[in-house]
DNA sequence: ACGTGATCCTGGAAGC
DNA sequence: TGCTTCCAGGATCACG
């Protein structure tokens, strides 16, 4: 799935389309996703986006009396679209604006959400969640200070967001080769010198995957159709058996948990 | 608190 | 060509 660039290149392509528009309707056709789209969603007709805002891979639609939060999972894909347009299969949503547009979300797999939250409340699934990687409030110190003790391996540690929001398994892969770690390292036995690189690692592979529209591996879209660029910048994600562009090594694969791992063993210690 | 593994669903690619 | 198997960018839950 479209991860913290993929999520953000949505959000600035369906913003002007949104923010000023009134909802006219909202279309469900196919409720059952990662969680059943609630009903109160229907709520939403009649009032006006006033922003479009991202928490961690949550997409938040603020309508005023609650945001309507997207998820995208792993192959969901949001269009701007006439709203006379034909659905195609896995057109779950239609959220219809004022202007004759939509917002149309697309999700063959299904692991993708729509969620409600009233004004004021915080769902638990954007609760406990932590610092956004590209704010100040992401550290060295901070990954540092929660490691202490941590017998998970490095790229574990990243990808959970309850350390640090936004980094799935390909930008943990090009972050950790970047900053020359081993992956499978523990996450308490690296020192505050090297999250220092790590940590600005993650920021400049994510800021610079935003710019390039996002990594389209399979079918990653931006709002309007184009794929996204960064795929031609991977490093190691994608690319075992294949040379390091750093060394004379060969890039490595191995799964950590549960999920594809890719790194250079002698770039990467 | 921590670490591991199963799970939701579909489509495309790879293997036979 | 057609059938089967495997794999995928995420995140939660149950269990030891």
């Amino acid at each position: 799935m479209p991860e913290l660039p993929e999520v953000e290149v949505s959000r600035l392509g369906i913003s002007p389309h949104l923010v000023g528009q009134t909802i006219s309707s909202v279309v469900v056709r196919q409720p059952k996703l990662r969680w059943p789209i609630p009903d109160e969603l229907k709520l939403a007709e009649g009032y006006t986006i006033k922003a479009v805002h991202r928490r961690a891979k949550y997409l938040l639609i603020d309508i005023g009396i609650a945001q309507i939060v997207l998820h995208l999972g792993m192959s969901g894909k949001l269009r701007v679209v006439p709203a006379t347009l034909e659905p195609i299969k896995h057109d779950h949503l239609d959220i219809v604006l004022s202007s004759g547009k939509c917002l149309r979300f697309n999700d063959a797999r299904r692991f993708g959400a729509c969620l409600w939250q009233p004004q004021g409340e915080v769902l638990p699934q954007l609760q406990n969640l932590g610092p956004e990687p590209l704010t100040e409030a992401f550290t060295a110190q901070h990954l540092y200070t929660l490691s202490r003790g941590r017998k998970t391996p490095v790229k574990s540690f990243i990808m959970d967001n309850d350390v640090v929001v936004g980094v799935g398994n390909i930008y943990a892969n090009e972050a950790l080769f970047m900053a020359n770690i081993d992956p499978r390292r523990a996450a308490g036995r690296i020192s505050f010198q090297r999250y220092q690189k790590l940590t600005k690692e993650i920021k400049d592979v994510l800021a610079s995957a935003i710019q390039q529209g996002g990594t389209t591996l399979k079918d990653f879209i931006q709002s309007d159709g184009s794929p996204g660029y960064f795929r031609q910048h991977l490093r190691v994600y994608g690319r075992a058996g294949k040379a390091c562009e750093q060394c004379e090594g060969t890039i490595n694969s191995v799964v950590i948990g549960q999920r594809n791992t890719f790194f250079c063993p002698r770039c990467q210690r």
